[in-house]
DNA sequence: AACTAATACTTTTTT
DNA sequence: AGTATTAGTT
C-alpha cells in the first residue's frame, strides 16, 4: 500500500476538517473504493503553486477565487473537485459544478477524470446552468405547471410563437418585430423578472405597453405547449426554489459543495439561483476574473463578482496572480491597459517566463493591406516552422473576417473559422430534427409548424390557419387537429391530399420507430419526406454542403442509443465536436477567443468606432467603454509569446469609405512594452499613397461577397472534405494547401470549367502548380488554390 | 400558393 | 454592398 502518500493527504484533510460531523469516515473507515482512490491519486496538490493551493484547500464557506488570465483557473476548479472526492468529503453526486458552456463542462469532466484516475463516472451535477436547471425542473415540473416531458424551445420556435401572439394582439409586426420582443423577454428573464415584475417603464417601451402583456400570454402559451425556452429553464427553476421551501431544502441537502466557473459572467437570475442554493451549507466557491467580463450585453453582471464579499459575509477571497501563459511584455502591456478601468477589484499578474518580444503595433492603409500584411507575416512564421494551430487572428466584429478569408484563400493558407453559426443552428439540421421531433412527440406544435410545408407541398398560410383554429377550438395539438381536419371537407382537395399525405407519412414512421435502427429510420424519413431530394434539386452552391451536413447529422445520431436520447441532447447541447487536428490558422471574434491561447495572436482593426465599438459606447457609455477595454485585455492575454496589433487608416463601413482614427486603446498601451512597426519596404505608405489603393484595381469594391455566416462554414467543409476524408482519412489536404512547398501534378487544365464554393462557376485561364487563375462568371478573375475548386 | 420586387438592417453569442 | 425578410403581384 502506498501508505506514505495516503498519510500525507490524510494530514491535509485533518487540518482542514470542519466541525467533524460531516466527515466521519475519513481516516478510520474508508470504503474500498475510497481507499482505492486514495491509493491511486497523484500528488495533485503538489502540482499547484501556493496561491492556487490555498484556493483549493479552503473548502468550507464562501470562497471567491480571482484568477487572472492564464493563471490556471480550470486547474483550480478541477483540483478542488478532486480534493473533495479524494478526501471523502463528498461523493460525486453531492457536488454541484456549473459552467456556462458545454465545452467548459466537458473539459472539466475530463480533467477531473484525469486527476482522480478516471474513477469518477458519476458527477451528475457537473454541467451548464441550463442543463442542470433542466434536470431539476424535469424532476419537479408539475409544481411550475409543466409536465416532466416538457420540450425546450430554440430561438426559432420562440420567435414563431411570438409572431403569432403579436398578430393575435393586433400589433404591427413591422413596427414591433418579434425578434426584438424575444430579445426583450430574454433580458427580462436574465434579470429574473416574471411578467408581473417587469418595470413599468420597460413594459411601456414595446408597443406602448403591450410588451408585458404579450410576455404574459407567451408564458401561458408555453405552459399550454408544455414547453420552456432557455430563459425559462433558469427562471422557472428559480421560482421553484423561491416558492417551495421543501424542494429547496432537498437540494440544500444534496449539494454539499458548489463550484461556479466564470462567475463574472453570471446574470441576475443565475446569481439569485446560486444565492438560494448557497443558503444551505454556504460551501460556494466561485472562480472568475472581473477583468474578463465581456458579456454585459447579454445580461452578465460584473457587479456579481465585485459584490461577492458583501453578498456572502465571511467570504474568503483569493487572488491568483502567477501567470503561466504569456511573456513579460505581453502581460505588462495588457495589465497597463486594463489598469485604466475603474470598476475592478484589481490584480497584478506576474510571469516567470521572461520578457519576450514587445507587442507590435502597426498602422496600415486599409483592410486589404491589413490582411495582406498579416498573411505575409503568417507565411514567414510558417517558414520558420511556427505551427499554424498556434496562430490566431482575433477580430472585434465578424465582418472583419472577410478580408482575411479572401486573402487566405488566395494564398492557399489553411484556416478555420471558430464561432459563427453552429451546426445545430443550420436550417437543414433544424428541419431534419423537426421531422424527428414531431414523429417522436406529435404534440410538438412548433416543430410541426416548421415542417408543415417543407419541402413545399402546396400547404400555405391559409391551410395552416384552418388547422390552427381547429386546434385552438378543440384545444388539441396541431398535429391531431390536422389529422382530424383531413377527414373533413374543410380544406380544398389539393391541400387536403397534401396534408393527408404528410400525416400518413408521420403515422407510418412512428409505427416503425420500434422495429428499426434509429439512424436508418432517420435516413428513411429524410428520403420519404422528400427533404433530401429538395436539396439535391437545389442548384445553389451551398446545397452540397447542406447534404453533407445531413449525413453528418445521421452519423452523429449513431453515437446515441435511441432517437429520443439524441433529440434530448440536441435541444440543449448546441455544439458538435469538430475535432480537427489539421494545422490551420484560427480566425474568430474576440468573444469566441476567451479561454483559448496561442503562441502568436494578431489583433487587427483597433480603430475608434470599431474597437471600442461605437454602439457599445452609445448604449452603455463608460461601462461600455470599460467592457470594450476588457475585451482588448482578453485579446492581448490570449498570446503566449507574440501579439501584433494593427489599425487601418481607411475602413469601409457599410458601403462607404471612412477615414479611421486609431483606437484610444492603442495609446493606452504602456510605451515601454510596445514596438511600433514602420514598414521599411514601403516607407510611409499608409500616410501617403492612395494611388495604389484598391480603387484602381479591376473589380475592386465588388470583391464577391459572401460574408454571410453560411458560406464560411460551407467553405470550410468544402476544403475539409473534397474527397472522402470522413473517417480520419490521411491529411493529404494539408499538402495541397501548402502550395509553395509542394510539387504535384496539376489537377486542372486551361479552359476547364470549374465550380468554386464562394465565387461560383468559372473557366480556368492559367495554371501554376496548384494555384489557378480563373475567370468567374459573376466574381471576375481570381487566383485560387485548386483544392477549393471542383470540376463544373 | 408561389414568384418577384421593394425594404430594412448590419457587434459581440450561449443555452 | 449585400442579404434577409416582407409585401405585392400573378
Amino acid at each position: 500500500m502506498a501508505a506514505s502518500r495516503k498519510q500525507s493527504s490524510g494530514v491535509d484533510v485533518v487540518r482542514n476538517a470542519p466541525d467533524g460531523s460531516q466527515e466521519p469516515a475519513i481516516t478510520t473507515k474508508r470504503s474500498v473504493s475510497e481507499r482505492a482512490l486514495a491509493h491511486a491519486f497523484p500528488p495533485y496538490l503538489e502540482a499547484l503553486n501556493a496561491e492556487q493551493r490555498a484556493a483549493v484547500e479552503t473548502l468550507e464557506g464562501p470562497v471567491l477565487v480571482l484568477a487572472g488570465a492564464g493563471t490556471g483557473k480550470t486547474r483550480i476548479l478541477t483540483t478542488r473537485i478532486a480534493h473533495l472526492l479524494a478526501t471523502g468529503r463528498a461523493r460525486g453526486s453531492q457536488i454541484l459544478a456549473v459552467t456556462f458552456t458545454n465545452k467548459a463542462a466537458r473539459e472539466m469532466k475530463e480533467r477531473v477524470g484525469q486527476l482522480v484516475g478516471g474513477a469518477v463516472k458519476g458527477m451528475p451535477w457537473l454541467g451548464t446552468f441550463h442543463s442542470i436547471c433542466a434536470r431539476i425542473l424535469r424532476r419537479h415540473a408539475e409544481i411550475v405547471g409543466l409536465k416532466s416531458s416538457f420540450t425546450i424551445l430554440d430561438t426559432d420556435d420562440q420567435i414563431r410563437l411570438l409572431k403569432q401572439l403579436l398578430a393575435a394582439g393586433d400589433i404591427d409586426a413591422k413596427r414591433w418585430p418579434a425578434r426584438q420582443l424575444a430579445g426583450q423577454i430574454d433580458s427580462w428573464k436574465n434579470r429574473g423578472l416574471t411578467p408581473d415584475k417587469v418595470p413599468a417603464g420597460e413594459a411601456f417601451a414595446f408597443a406602448n405597453g403591450k410588451g408585458a402583456e404579450i410576455y404574459e400570454q407567451y408564458q401561458t402559451r408555453l405552459k399550454e405547449l408544455n414547453a420552456a425556452d432557455f430563459g425559462d429553464l433558469l427562471l422557472e427553476c428559480l421560482r421553484l426554489f423561491q416558492n417551495n421551501a421543501d424542494v429547496l431544502a432537498e437540494f440544500h441537502q444534496r449539494f454539499r459543495y458548489m463550484l461556479v466557473d466564470e462567475y463574472q459572467d453570471t446574470n441576475v437570475a443565475q446569481y439569485l439561483w446560486l444565492r438560494l442554493l448557497a443558503q444551505g451549507n454556504r460551501n460556494l466557491c466561485c472562480v472568475g476574473d472581473d477583468d474578463q467580463s465581456i458579456y454585459g450585453w447579454r445580461g452578465a453582471e460584473v457587479d456579481n463578482i465585485l459584490r461577492f464579499e458583501e453578498d456572502f459575509p465571511g467570504a474568503k477571497v483569493f487572488r491568483v496572480e502567477q501567470n503561466y501563459r504569456s511573456t513579460g511584455h505581453i502581460l505588462a502591456a495588457a495589465s497597463g491597459l486594463i489598469a485604466q478601468n475603474e470598476g475592478r477589484l484589481g490584480k497584478t499578474l506576474h510571469t516567470d517566463i521572461g520578457d519576450g518580444e514587445k507587442l507590435r503595433v502597426q498602422g496600415v492603409w486599409d483592410d486589404e493591406e491589413e490582411a495582406r500584411t498579416i498573411g505575409d507575416e503568417i507565411e514567414s512564421l510558417q517558414r520558420a516552422n511556427h505551427a499554424l494551430n498556434e496562430i490566431a487572428i482575433l477580430v472585434r466584429a465578424s465582418f472583419q473576417m472577410r478580408a482575411f478569408e479572401d486573402r487566405f484563400v488566395t494564398l492557399g493558407l489553411p484556416y478555420r473559422v471558430i464561432g459563427g453559426p453552429r451546426f445545430y443552428e443550420r436550417a437543414e439540421i433544424k428541419d431534419a430534427t423537426a421531422f424527428l421531433d414531431v414523429m417522436v412527440n406529435s404534440a410538438n406544435d412548433l416543430k410541426f409548424e416548421r415542417v408543415f410545408n417543407v419541402p413545399k407541398r402546396g400547404l400555405g398560410q391559409a391551410s395552416l390557419q384552418k388547422v390552427m383554429s381547429h386546434a385552438r377550438a378543440r384545444a388539441i395539438p396541431l398535429y391531431h387537429a390536422a389529422k382530424e381536419i383531413v377527414e373533413t371537407d374543410e380544406l380544398g382537395p389539393k391541400p387536403r391530399r397534401a396534408l393527408a399525405g404528410l400525416i400518413a407519412m408521420f403515422e407510418r414512421w412512428r409505427s416503425m420507430l420500434e422495429g428499426m435502427a434509429h439512424t436508418e429510420l432517420a435516413e428513411l424519413i429524410l428520403d420519404e419526406s422528400g427533404y433530401t431530394e429538395m436539396w439535391q434539386r437545389d442548384k445553389s452552391p451551398q446545397a452540397h454542403s447542406r447534404l453533407e451536413n445531413l449525413k453528418e447529422l445521421i452519423r452523429f445520431m449513431g453515437e446515441f442509443e435511441t432517437m429520443q436520447g439524441f433529440l434530448e441532447h440536441v435541444s440543449l447541447v448546441m455544439d458538435a465536436d469538430t475535432n480537427d487536428d489539421v494545422d490551420r490558422v484560427s480566425l474568430m471574434t474576440l468573444h469566441a477567443a476567451k479561454g483559448l491561447e496561442f503562441d502568436t495572436v494578431f489583433l487587427p482593426g483597433w480603430e475608434e468606432g470599431l474597437f471600442p465599438h461605437q454602439r457599445s459606447l452609445d448604449e452603455s457609455g463608460q461601462a461600455g467603454l470599460e467592457e470594450e477595454r476588457r475585451l482588448a485585455y482578453v485579446g492581448i492575454t490570449r498570446a503566449k509569446r507574440r501579439a501584433c496589433i494593427s489599425f487601418t487608416q481607411n475602413r469601409r463601413i457599410h458601403a462607404l469609405w471612412q477615414s479611421a482614427i486609431p483606437s484610444r486603446f492603442v495609446d493606452e498601451l504602456p510605451e515601454e512594452h510596445v514596438e511600433v512597426v514602420v514598414d521599411s519596404q514601403r516607407p510611409g505608405n499608409y500616410f501617403s499613397n492612395p494611388g495604389t489603393s484598391r480603387f484602381d484595381k479591376p473589380g475592386a469594391g465588388f470583391q464577391s461577397s459572401y460574408s454571410t455566416p453560411g458560406w464560411r462554414r460551407a467553405q470550410r467543409q468544402w476544403a475539409e472534405k473534397p474527397q472522402a476524408v470522413r473517417d480520419r482519412g490521411p491529411i493529404t489536404i494539408d499538402g495541397e494547401f501548402v502550395a509553395s512547398s509542394t510539387v504535384h501534378d496539376a489537377r486542372y487544365g486551361v479552359g476547364e470549367r470549374v465550380m468554386h464554393q464562394k465565387f461560383g462557376v468559372g473557366t480556368v485561364t492559367e495554371v501554376d502548380g496548384n494555384k489557378l487563375v480563373i475567370d468567374f462568371e459573376s466574381a471576375g478573375r481570381k487566383r485560387v488554390v485548386d483544392s477549393f475548386v471542383t470540376p463544373a
